[in-house]
DNA sequence: AATACATATAGGCAATACCTATTAATACAT
DNA sequence: ATGTATTAATAGGTATTGCCTATATGTATT
């Protein structure tokens, strides 16, 4: 059996004449008549009655001619599916993102999405690293924005840009006098952290460990977000670093929360957007990637646009 | 496309793998790994991420999947139906016949028919020569019992029994007063006639044309069925002409009315069982034939049970 | 008889579905 | 690190089959 064949049975019911359905199938008539003929053989029963001057549908051809009816309906839906999602906005881009990354970033450049490319639409997922790698590996979603290396042999990466770190703490810290901050300047206060699993805990770690203080007692600041934490840094507690896209020129106006950018190398992290090396719309990633890296100030821009 | 390699995506997707998916498919691994390929650059768009180590099935992919599922299930309810089907008795024979026999045959051979082959199934329509014609022309029925020559070109005749015409009268008629009766005898007397288009009202006619009364005369004898024109005999008017099968003793006992058989080679009709050329299920009705004649009593049986 | 029309058959060619053997890539174990 | 196992892709050759043209067959119509 064959779709082939089932939509010469389909156009032989439609036109009553196997020339006709032969046109209509753009095949010559023998071949039309070979093909349903082996059909009937496969099946081991006529569809239908033919003589030079008349042709009848069996009983058992009606009811074979409605299957066959589905099955091409369903086959035409098939490529009609492939046409529409030829075009790779067809289905939503499936993103994840980190939660220090998002809330700041997706602001920034989802209304120039909109506008640059109508039809696009994302889907976005607000997860940290761990569980957006393997949401990433299963194919739960087609691309993630991480501010960590991943594997370069099982994952494509875009960089895009190096979000510099911003210390925030209060209007009376003594962190307030110095005009050139450094990571040094920062190991002998408290700093404040996020949750376990919250890559932004670990690069902050990285940049300013505070080598006297025990980890363990900050176990009561692990927040859930940068909210949380600008709120204590706002109560008068500790300090915190922010990357540079989620700073609020309100913390201070409104809050009494000074920034000073940390004017060293290191810190900084690279945000990445990682996809599967098979992953199809590698193009589109792309394209969203210099979009992004367009629309992000106070960066400093890896992926330079063509 | 192709109904098989619908088959191969949708093992792969029941699988999980393309070397299982090629066992279940019973192909090798290259063969459907070539053909998965092919399918996806035919439509145009990946339907599997693959890696050696991991494989995903792409949103697009999902949709296709689903309606190849609909698809591969529909083939097999053709090959399903197929199989059904190559028992000659899976569906109902359809069988046309006519009023004037139907009524009387139907009970004799319907018992036997179910006894000897369980799953039969006939469905009957009871209608006049030409609609029968008609209808087995179109399809609509797959064989006819008449009691006419149809174009031997167009159609197979079985010839099943030669049916006498019996005289049916009054037991005061001066009939019942003939020992052997011959046509001659009825043209004097008024003959009661069924509707036009019943092919018994024409053999009746060329039996005995009754030339001294005018055939218009008897307008308001046409009878619809035999019961109705026994029903006029039994009030005393006229005669009629009654195919050896419809004969009941009981119009004798309970109703005052005579029979007897025109000794007469002509004074009787052919019964022969007619269908399609074409027609597939030529032996079952072969079958049918010979036991309709078996259960035929009072005629004289044409076809010779092998 | 001749013509017209529809389907079936025959023979040949080209596309393709399939196979085996091999390669490539990755994960796991020694 | 190195070897082994597992999985998918690639290469090349073969058999199948789907298609074509030409022709035959069968059935109405003129």
């Amino acid at each position: 059996m064959n779709l082939r064949d089932l939509a010469y049975i389909v156009a032989v019911a439609d036109q009553g004449s196997f020339i006709k359905a032969a046109r209509v199938c753009n095949v010559s008539q023998p071949t039309l008549s070979g093909q349903i003929k082996k059909l009937e053989d496969y099946l081991g029963n006529q569809i239908f009655e033919r003589s030079t001057k008349s042709l009848s549908v069996t009983k058992f051809g009606e009811q074979v001619i409605e299957k066959a009816r589905a099955i091409t309906d369903d086959a035409d839906q098939i490529t009609k599916l492939s046409k529409e999602n030829s075009d790779p906005w067809s289905s939503p881009l499936r993103l994840g993102i980190i939660p220090t990354l998002g809330p700041y970033l997706i602001p920034k450049f989802f209304l120039e999405l909109k506008h640059k490319i109508p039809g696009s639409k994302v889907f976005f997922d607000e997860n940290i690293t761990e569980n957006l790698i393997n949401k990433l590996s299963s194919g739960e979603l087609d691309a993630v924005l991480l501010a960590t290396d991943v594997d370069k042999q099982k994952f494509n990466n875009i960089d895009l840009f190096e979000e510099p770190f911003w210390a925030a703490f209060h209007k009376d810290s003594k962190l307030r006098n110095i005009d050139n901050l450094k990571s040094s300047d920062l190991k002998k206060e408290r700093m404040l952290l996020l949750h376990d699993g919250h890559c932004l805990r670990d690069q902050a770690l990285k940049v300013c460990s505070p080598k006297d203080i025990d980890i363990e007692q900050n176990l009561d600041t692990r927040a859930t977000s940068l909210e949380t934490l600008i709120n204590i840094v706002a109560a008068g507690e500790g300090f915190t670093l922010i990357p540079a896209l989620a700073l609020q020129s309100s913390w201070t106006t409104d809050m009494g929360i000074f920034v000073g950018k940390i004017n060293e190398k290191q810190a900084s992290r690279k945000i990445s957007l990682i996809y599967r090396k098979k992953f199809s719309k590698g193009k589109l990633l792309k394209e969203l990637a210099s979009m992004i890296v367009e629309q992000s100030p106070n960066t400093v821009k890896i992926l330079l646009n063509k």
